[in-house]
DNA sequence: ACGATCCCTGACTGGCGACCCAGTCAAATC
DNA sequence: GATTTGACTGGGTCGCCAGTCAGGGATCGT
């Protein structure tokens, strides 16, 4: 109660902040690394902190990496809800979610860590409930754009989940053809993809997106 | 040369032949346990043998399973070479390639080792490389059929391989999906999302596509 | 026939990495 | 100011697994 700084963490909250804090270098340290070579103590050594205090605060290492996906998805849903929740024309939004569903340059590698995750879910439900949520949440997002703009007469589609369906599948697949052989698929090439794609499914010319 | 039974195995024979054995049994083993959690007694003790024969013939884990990697995608590529080399309309051999894409049951779990290899292929450029191949001959089958479809009249599609590109994507992204999450799409659902992509590619309607 | 060559065995080892635990120190509570 | 609680340290343990190695039996060339 009566701390020094007033609000100044008490020590529940400093051990809320340093979970987070681990989790921040856990999700580091596996895109770096790779899921399969990173080991506790490179999470310890990435946090200055003791090998034994990661224990302390996760049961086991699968915990640890569990959590990390699960805050690592909730997270990109919640920053994917407030890019639809933004200004513009429905397909203004939908270029928008395109584009962050597309690494923004070589050197953004946070797919990889989906990449583990899909290999890991195959054997661990957890982590397969993590990712149905993180995939469910990319489909629904695609399919409220696109009825928005079935709405607002912008777009026209017989079947909005089928067709985020679709194009979701398709960022996914480009996206690993990208970010594994960066050399067969420029940025741009898997851009103009989707945005054809996309025009596609939504009964626009390719050219109604922006330059 | 004059060996007991004509052309029984001579020893080089041999040699391949249990090569090929363990490779064999290495994807079965892959596949069960997944990539991760294989270790080389375990692929011994599938093909009765033991542990020390695994080093004698592959110098370490990584050859065996890079081997391994490497024949499984071979043989892909060459079975979908049958495929459009076969009889019929452009768009019944187009209709075999996506059929061939994707698992034939529940209990085709062949994907999985893909997954794993899409992870390890981040890491190791050999892995990487077969992955590429593998890739670049699917989107390559997928072009050919395409073209051969539009001399032959049937479609109209002004970018063959963009759209082979695009299928290829589309494919891998929704196969992740039925393979992980096999209650949140069906094949059936799978196959019309295929054939529905497809058809617009090609600019055909998607009745016409066999039953 | 006989050495050379090859396929194969299975016990062994060396290192590594997740997890444990005894103890320290500071903040919170009384 | 005494006691309890909680965050944290760092050394230790224990099991596991890739890779080694000495030897053995079969098959080859000569």
């Amino acid at each position: 109660m009566r701390s020094a700084e007033g609000a100044r963490s008490s020590r529940a909250d400093q051990a809320d902040q340093r979970r987070a804090e681990l989790l921040d270098a856990a999700r580091r340290v596996v895109l770096e690394r790779g899921l399969a070579s990173t080991r506790v103590s490179d999470i310890a050594k990435a946090t200055n902190v003791s090998g034994g205090l990661i224990h302390y605060h996760f049961a086991t290492k699968d915990d640890l990496i569990t959590a990390m996906l699960r805050a690592t998805s909730e997270s990109e849903v919640r920053r994917l809800r407030e890019i639809i929740a933004g200004p513009g024309t429905a397909i203004q939004r939908l270029d928008r979610v395109l584009r962050f569903y597309i690494p923004s340059s070589r050197s953004d590698q946070s797919w990889i860590l989906w990449l583990d995750a899909w290999a890991l879910g195959v054997r661990e439900p957890h982590v397969r409930d993590i990712l149905l949520e993180l995939e469910g949440g990319w489909i629904e997002i695609l399919s409220e754009v696109i009825s928005q703009g079935m709405e607002a007469g912008e777009f026209t589609c017989d079947d909005p989940q089928g067709a985020a369906e679709r194009l979701d599948g398709m960022l996914d697949g480009l996206v690993v053809r990208y970010t594994l052989h960066s050399g067969a698929m420029s940025r741009k090439r898997l851009l103009e993809h989707a945005r054809i794609a996309a025009a596609r499914e939504v009964g626009v010319d390719r050219s109604s997106f922006p330059a």
